[in-house]
RNA sequence: CGGGGUGUAGCGCAGCUUGGUAGCGCGCCACGUUCGGGACGUGGAGGCCGGGAGUUCAAAUCUCCCCACCCCGACCA
């Protein structure tokens, strides 16, 4: 039982100013947490117990599904790092610290190595496989920008799994299993989700689902149909293909003098106001109808760089992000005045697919937007300086050397699904599921033997769940003005106990005795003993540490039926019970 | 890393323009009165005014530098 007279908890009647979001700020007034670094919190005894309900929730799933726990340091030697890669590639986001010998240490962001090298250790036949194991542990990312209260921390708590499987099959069913689980698992928190495609067709078979909670105070964005249940990442959504249009009797492409255009905008102007620029069908011309063209340069894991000509509709912008997830693991940087210099046939701002694609002056490999389809015609750059052409037609005038997904996405776009429109919406990454395959085995040597004698090399998944993270988006999809509402199963207890009289009173005498029976009852009891304070400010507390059911032994005691009077905590329902019967009624209450 | 904002008591804030002994509300301590929706009275405790340098007889206030935090963006297996 927890007694208010004792416990080390202090609410506060205003947020702190520092606290933007409703989960942050009621988890410090309620006495939750407290920051206590950049990026990092402290947990207080209602916080600690509640985030230990949230942990054991998570754990008891992945034991049903069949994973074993371990644990790892989470302060490790830079060694394994090294052998793959990370200690460069994670960049800043690795937390590096030297030891008293000089030697490199690091805080683990993740720990697909240690994984990969237990198994190693352990395992050395193909009947060792396949094994799914999990952790549950404190994760350290040197964030560029911590933010949102304990929505992204530096130093956060990760339930972290890798399967180990020896083909493809079986990690599908890695994979598939870890999906249920974490299904069960976000239900169980009572945590909305929406599970989205993380990643494109470019990093090859491999495999990758994000949960997202919905939420608006999310930083990822997504895309999601308004009719179907389609959801992706914005990396991962395809463009609808609209059929190719005949190219019999369209005009032919006309170069013009356009002077004084330097943007999309004052093109579409300036081509509008002149009569013999008209469009075909006599509609004005759109930003929608120029096709932009910009030149990026790729550069490659292994150093070498190529250049890469990106053409969209002129009405949207590039997606640097989608533009990355298809060329990885190229980085993608920008075209510089020294870039332009080598390639004499660019005209910047006046680059047309005159100048582009393997086949024309630069070889420049050209791609385009998958909306710019053989028979659509197009003003575009003349590729020289001051002109542009107009009903340049796709197909009959130039030919792209394929399409790419790098446009932004917007709302209204197509579904690639049902054809219906699509929404972007913002939501908290609570969970992640990768197929990694072979990437860390072969880097670390870790191999099986097989039935035959030969070694085998097992393939890979990675699923994470971060905990702490999932603690506030419960608290933000659970509450309202007045304070926390937390699903029974995650809440600190099941009654919140008020003794709403004077110290030495009937109501105190009652109170203490129900406290004891309710947790005979097997119920978790948060009592309000408090003798100091008037019952106003109990109320208050109560509904804003968020118990789902309140209790509240008040005047209804002095009747000569006592009562007790019960409250839902989300309805704000209240009936008062007689208090023979409470224990039972509450016991009841709590097991719904 | 770019743009914007804020740093004054545990929390929320005023004071800064125009330099002159640091204030308010909540919370905290003591005593008394209250006791079903954040009670009231009286008396208290608590601050290197983010840090450093400068200007000045005098700096929370003016100047410069630094730091921290928040928001937007970039970044985020």
């Amino acid at each position: 039982m927890l007694r208010m007279s004792k416990l080390f908890l202090k609410t506060l009647r205003e947020a702190p100013a520092d606290a933007e979001i409703a989960s942050h700020q009621l988890l410090v007034r309620a006495g939750y947490i407290r920051r206590a670094a950049p990026g990092g919190f402290s947990w207080l005894p209602l916080g600690w117990e509640v985030f230990r309900n949230v942990e054991n929730i998570v754990r008891d799933e992945m034991n049903k599904a069949g994973t074993q726990e371990v644990h790892f340091p989470a302060l490790l030697p830079r060694e394994p790092y090294e052998t793959t890669g990370r200690w460069t590639e994670y960049g800043d986001n690795l937390f590096r610290l030297v030891d008293r010998k000089g030697a490199d240490f690091l805080l683990a962001p993740t720990h697909e190595e240690m994984f990969t090298l237990m198994v190693k250790d352990i395992a050395g036949s193909y009947k060792d496989l396949p094994v799914s194991l999990y952790q549950i542990q404190t994760k350290y990312r040197d964030e560029a920008r911590p933010r949102a209260g304990l929505l992204r921390t530096r130093e956060f708590v990760m339930k972290d799994s890798y399967s180990f499987d020896l083909d493809d099959a079986g990690l599908d069913a890695s994979y598939a299993m870890h999906r249920d689980a974490y299904i069960t698992l976000f239900e169980r928190l009572q945590l909305p989700y929406v599970i989205v495609s993380a990643m494109s067709g470019a990093m090859g078979g491999s495999k990758s689902e994000e949960f997202l909670a919905p939420m608006e105070v999310g930083e990822d964005t997504y895309i999601r149909c308004t009719s179907c249940d389609f959801a992706a990442n914005v990396e991962a959504i395809t463009t609808p293909v609209p059929d190719d249009q005949p190219l019999d009797g369209l005009r032919a492409a006309e170069i013009h003098d356009t002077p004084g255009t330097p943007t999309i905008g004052t093109l579409v102007e300036f081509i509008n106001q002149d009569e013999s620029m008209r469009r075909a069908d006599g509609r004005d011309w759109s930003a929608a109808d120029t096709l932009k063209n910009l030149v990026v340069t790729l550069k490659h894991p292994d150093g070498t760089t190529e250049p890469l000509a990106i053409g969209i509709p002129g009405d949207r912008e590039v997606d640097m992000k989608r533009v990355e997830a298809v060329v990885a693991p190229a980085d993608v940087e920008p075209f510089g005045d020294d870039d332009f210099k080598q390639y004499p046939a660019l005209k910047k701002g006046y680059i047309g697919p005159g100048a582009l694609g393997s086949s024309n002056a630069s070889g420049i490999r050209y791609l385009v937007d998958p909306r710019i389809v053989t028979g659509t015609a197009w003003v575009t750059g003349a590729d020289e300086y001051n002109r542009h052409v107009i009903d340049l037609t796709t197909g009959r005038d130039f030919t792209p050397d394929g399409v790419i997904e790098a446009a932004e996405v917007r709302d209204g776009d197509l579904c690639p699904a049902c054809g219906s429109d699509v929404e972007i919406a913002r939501g908290i990454e609570i969970g992640h599921i990768f197929q990694l395959g072979r990437k860390y085995a072969e880097a670390l040597d870790l191999w099986v033997q097989g039935e035959d004698g030969k070694p085998l090399t097992p393939t890979m998944g990675s699923y994470g769940v971060g905990v702490s993270r999932c603690l506030a988006a419960v608290a933000e999809a659970h509450c309202d003005d007045i304070g926390l509402v937390w699903p029974r199963e995650i809440s600190p207890a099941d009654v919140h106990l008020v003794m709403a009289g004077k110290d030495g009173s009937e109501q105190q005498r009652t109170a203490e005795k129900l406290a004891g029976e309710l947790e005979a009852a097997g119920l978790r009891v948060l009592f309000d003993d408090r003798v100091k304070g008037s019952p106003g400010v109990k109320f208050k507390d109560a509904e804003l540490l968020g118990v789902p059911t309140i209790a509240i032994v008040g005047r209804g005691i002095d009747a000569d039926e006592p009562t007790i009077e019960v409250k839902d905590r989300k309805s704000g329902d209240r009936e008062d019970v007689a208090l023979a019967n409470v224990v039972e009624h509450l016991v009841e209450v709590c097991a719904s």
